[in-house]
DNA sequence: CGAGAGTCCTGAAGGC
DNA sequence: TGCCTTCAGGACTCTC
């Protein structure tokens, strides 16, 4: 499932591939995405060159261009089952293959996602503005998310601090599991009300999170069920979750149980004793 | 405005 | 063995 390690790490492995490069096909198997793909994507993406891929939060923005028309942004999601792959050579066609960019030097970026949550879209024009992109919260590796940041957006609010976290108007990229990991290390438990978290925790929640996603990042992303690197290697980040799927496994620290509890219908997982 | 539920989807896993 | 149910998850969208 990707998360925002996952989708940098994505980003990072697409760049050398497609920078510079001309588009030269576009094939559209499957448009039912969580939106629509537009059918026009292939007409309009043909012919022009990728100048970059930006990320924020887990959109990827492919900014293409052409000397002679206007050109614009993909905007690609990864839901959570969703990957894109490098394929120099790309042969037989797998399940779920929805949309392959082929470019000119004939290597093809394939989108395959069987759950469907994904999306690709165009934005046109100059500006990678967007309705999806408009609200969102700050980045959490960037300079202006910091403990006060979190401190000043929860006041008031009684959604559990776990809950909150995991929005992506408040901060962009925490996930399920890297906000469980990153509670833990904050020693706060994850049923507390938001607007109940002190400044001083808050301080250590946002440095806990810069942690948990740097040290995703540096493993290559996490690999659990779904995900795949755009090489194929997968990445082996729950090897080192603290608390993520380990109900009733001592905890790391102090040996207590981990225990698990449902929170907006998703699964959280904490240590009663070292988080309060 | 915020909170909470509903929604999309496929595949794996568990129960009987 | 096979069918049925449940769960997994991102994040938008709707209702209150």
């Amino acid at each position: 499932m990707p998360e925002l390690p996952e989708v940098e790490t994505t980003r990072q492995g697409l760049l050398p591939h497609v920078v510079g490069a001309r588009i030269a096909k576009v094939v559209l198997r499957e448009r039912r995405l969580r939106w629509p793909i537009p059918a026009s994507l292939a007409r309009t993406l043909v012919g022009l060159r990728v100048e970059n891929i930006t990320r924020r939060g887990k959109y990827l923005l492919w900014e293409c261009r052409d000397p002679h028309r206007a050109g614009g942004f993909l905007l690609c999601h990864l839901g959570m089952s969703g990957t894109l792959q490098v394929c120099p050579q790309p042969s037989v066609i797998g399940k779920h293959d929805h949309v392959d960019i082929q470019l000119e030097s004939a290597t093809t970026i394939r989108f395959n996602d069987p759950r469907r949550f994904g999306a690709m879209l165009w934005i046109a024009g100059s500006e990678a503005r967007h309705s999806l992109l408009d609200s969102l919260g700050p980045e959490p590796l960037a300079a202006d998310f910091d403990g006060d940041h979190l401190f000043h957006v929860a006041r008031g609010r009684s959604v559990s601090v776990k809950e909150f976290i995991m929005n992506g108007h408040v901060v962009v990229g925490v996930g399920n599991i890297y906000a469980s990991e990153s509670l833990f290390r904050a020693g706060i438990h994850p049923a507390r009300a938001a607007g109940r978290v002190s400044r001083a925790r808050y301080v250590r929640l946002a440095q806990s999170i810069r942690e948990t996603l740097l040290h995703a990042l540096r493993e290559g992303g996490s690999s659990l069920r779904d995900y795949v690197q755009t090489d194929g290697a997968s990445g082996y980040f729950q090897l080192a979750a603290a608390v993520y799927d380990r109900e009733g496994l001592p905890c790391r620290v102090c040996a207590a149980p981990v225990r698990a509890l449902r929170q907006g219908q998703r699964s959280t997982y904490f240590c009663a004793r070292c988080q309060r």
